[in-house]
DNA sequence: AGTTTCTACTACGTCGCGTAGTTACCAGCC
DNA sequence: GGCTGGTAACTACGCGACGTAGTAGAAACT
């Protein structure tokens, strides 16, 4: 059994669906079809490639689908912030660090200023929301 | 082609091999005799499939080698700590997050207090480091 | 010299993922 | 009502990663 993590890795062709899926994200959710034919702009891409992509992906529960007719429409089931917080957060409780604040002071050693300020920013956010 | 990312990920095994390393690590480094005793214990594993995996390690540079006679002394290259930050850290670049205060804010959503207060910690050292 | 110890190389099975074909169904058109 | 086009479902193949390990050969101990 290679990997005991449930964690939500993707592939490089996923990734590239779930792009799609991001950018057009409305409630209406995106059809195998729509999805291909904005791939099939910059790469040489079969309709059932695509949709075996996107049939993994909900195995995956990383996105969902509805019925509409005889389609599917496919929708994130997270947005992309949302997925890579989950996987930051899987790989820091996989990981099984004891000091954790070590494991965070590497993690802002690598962080620009800019990224510092998000952080700062995101905290206070939660701050804010535990005062009130 | 798989996987764009050159992201350390570590398999289940790999994982158990780079506990070992991280637990005994010493200066002096780590054989794969000790690795092999020390697995030995608790599952049925060969002594060349304990070799295979250091040899993996060290070619994906996770782990340094040096000679000890005819044998060689493995050491983890990054902390389990570092180690968690850099992986952390290509999951946040690699998923190529526009809104970033967003995913870290997600990020802290999942955090208990405990962690937030690692972070503030954390975040509290390199800006006094900054400021020095 | 024979036995042990260690490395180096090779190998095999499984799984994930990129990639796609084939088959079959259903809905509308001529 | 059989043909056509769009969909889905299922199957498949190649490759790379990883768990797993065997074998060959060098080196060292006895």
């Amino acid at each position: 059994m290679p990997h005991s993590t449930s964690s939500p890795r993707l592939g490089d062709l996923e990734r590239v669906v779930m792009e799609q899926l991001w950018e057009h994200a409305g409630a209406e959710g995106t059809t195998v079809r729509e999805v291909h034919e904005a791939l099939a702009g910059g790469r040489d891409i079969a309709y059932t490639t695509v949709m075996t992509v996107l049939d993994r992906l909900a195995k995956k529960d990383l996105v969902s689908r509805e019925r509409d007719g005889r389609a599917w429409r496919y929708r994130a089931a997270a947005s992309r912030e949302a997925l890579t917080a989950r996987t930051m957060r899987m790989t820091l409780d996989d990981m099984d660090v004891t000091d954790r604040r070590a494991a965070l002071l590497h993690f802002l050693d690598g962080a620009s200023t800019a990224e510092i300020d998000d952080l700062k920013a995101a905290l206070a956010e939660v701050e804010a929301r535990h005062t009130d």
